[in-house]
DNA sequence: TGTAAAATTGTAATGATTACAAAATTGAAG
DNA sequence: CTTCAATTTTGTAATCATTACAATTTTACA
């Protein structure tokens, strides 16, 4: 399958050894918008391999998270999900139907000139609290 | 004092009735950019209000958030910071010395006009993580 | 095949936050 | 000034996502 072999490239570009977790997870992630939390993600990939423990869940997305591969969203508070979509983009949490939905972003950045040459940038999350464009029109 | 009435006039100004603890913990929020989790506030409003209870100062994290007076910002993991300056701004949390900085934000939306007439945008954070000023001096 | 390092697992602990019910305070009506 | 219901505050116990830790299994290479 050649999908295989493009998450194991993505995990060696980001220096992590592709072991069968780390595979699943970060296919998973790759797959779908939804942005899992954790507890989904070990659901999910109990079905796929039936030994999984929660904590090597927990310790795949925390190593995939420090090394780059994937992002920790803290847009609900009490839990992390996570984004394995890399190129920027900003995250919609809608209060009525409380999904989440991906938006594009309008600058390369947020911070003024003058500020970005000042401090290094490593990581960005810009969230977006509101109502989303479906729950807008059925409140019509 | 003139910066009480300030207080209970912002507090009237988003519909809650100024209590006691209502004034003392958006006085505290207004008065700082240290960006204070829970914790933080109770520990410090104790020395004034010997009675006053962890649950308390809960609830009125919440209720304050709630009604829109302070934000929540969820940039650490584990714990809830909280922010009562209501001007848009970004946050920057530096990797090395931990700290948390205000920054300005260069435009006044993150998103593309397309998408901001097709939601109802109600709130927004913007996270930046990286190396502060200080710590980029610190390591030349 | 043997062996050390790395990965995975299960259980117990952590710690911020919340649920809940009791106690205290407030504010309006008599 | 009283009374009493509504609101606010308090303390304790529970919740629940995440982590610590030590044991077990797997991997990779000599």
């Amino acid at each position: 399958m050649q999908n295989l072999q493009k998450i194991k490239d993505k995990l060696q570009q980001y220096k992590i050894k592709p072991s069968l977790i780390r595979i699943k997870v970060l296919e998973y992630l790759n797959s779908t918008r939804e942005h899992p939390n954790a507890e989904k993600i070990y659901k999910k990939l109990l079905k796929e391999i039936p030994t999984l423990s929660r904590t090597s869940v927990y310790n795949t997305l925390k190593l995939l998270t420090q090394k780059g591969a994937i992002k920790e969203i803290m847009i609900e508070e009490g839990e992390i999900r996570y984004d394995g979509i890399n190129e920027r983009h900003a995250h919609f949490k809608c209060v009525k139907c409380n999904n989440l939905y991906d938006l594009k972003l309008k600058c390369k950045s947020c911070l003024e000139e003058t500020d970005l040459n000042k401090v290094k940038v490593m990581d960005e999350h810009i969230y977006i609290v509101g109502i989303c464009k479906k729950c807008l029109k059925k409140g019509e």
